[in-house]
DNA sequence: CGATAGGGATAGGGTTGA
DNA sequence: TTCAACCCTATCCCTATC
């Protein structure tokens, strides 16, 4: 039997957070979670690349069974302003 | 509104199998609900992980209020005897 | 070795029958 | 109406694989 990590508290997705989440998956593509972890332009609420990962498939879950062609993604379909001035969550 | 499954019939938590679930916490820890649905020195009515949290959540409201210091749990406060030779419920 | 995809388990809010 | 028992699923964990 596998050993698990006490949990940490959760903590909901802001839609705010969210929006930085989609906005990064819009510059740099599905998949590169730490990509976008580590773009300063995005802001999260202290989260892993893991994180980014989990909320995109709940956001996303139509999208997320078609495995082929990802770059779908990168579509204008999203069109998003991106924030000017990223505020801290 | 949400499709939900075909609700299984309504069966009370026994005494018995309340206590084997308490004593399972105390030995594997709050949370840890499917070691111990596994661990076969615990006997259950045909009960989930799910049913283990949710029965766990009526029958400890005030532990499960102070969400700090879980361990405390496993406090020698529950000094139940574990039962030698634990019957099906 | 670091990162991701996919599957697994749990927490917490919601629903419902007695 | 209340509430224990049960449901839903976002969030978090584990690990094979690259």
């Amino acid at each position: 039997k596998v050993k698990r990590r006490a949990a940490k508290p959760r903590r909901k997705w802001s839609e705010e957070e969210t929006k930085h989440l989609l906005l990064g998956v819009h510059k740099h593509g599905v998949g590169r979670w730490t990509d976008i972890l580590d773009d300063q332009q995005f802001r999260f609420n202290d989260r892993t690349a893991g994180d980014l990962k989990d909320r995109f498939r709940t956001c996303c879950p139509e999208e997320l069974r078609s495995k082929k062609d990802k770059e779908k993604y990168k579509s204008p379909t999203l069109s998003i302003a991106p924030p000017s001035e990223p505020k801290p969550l």
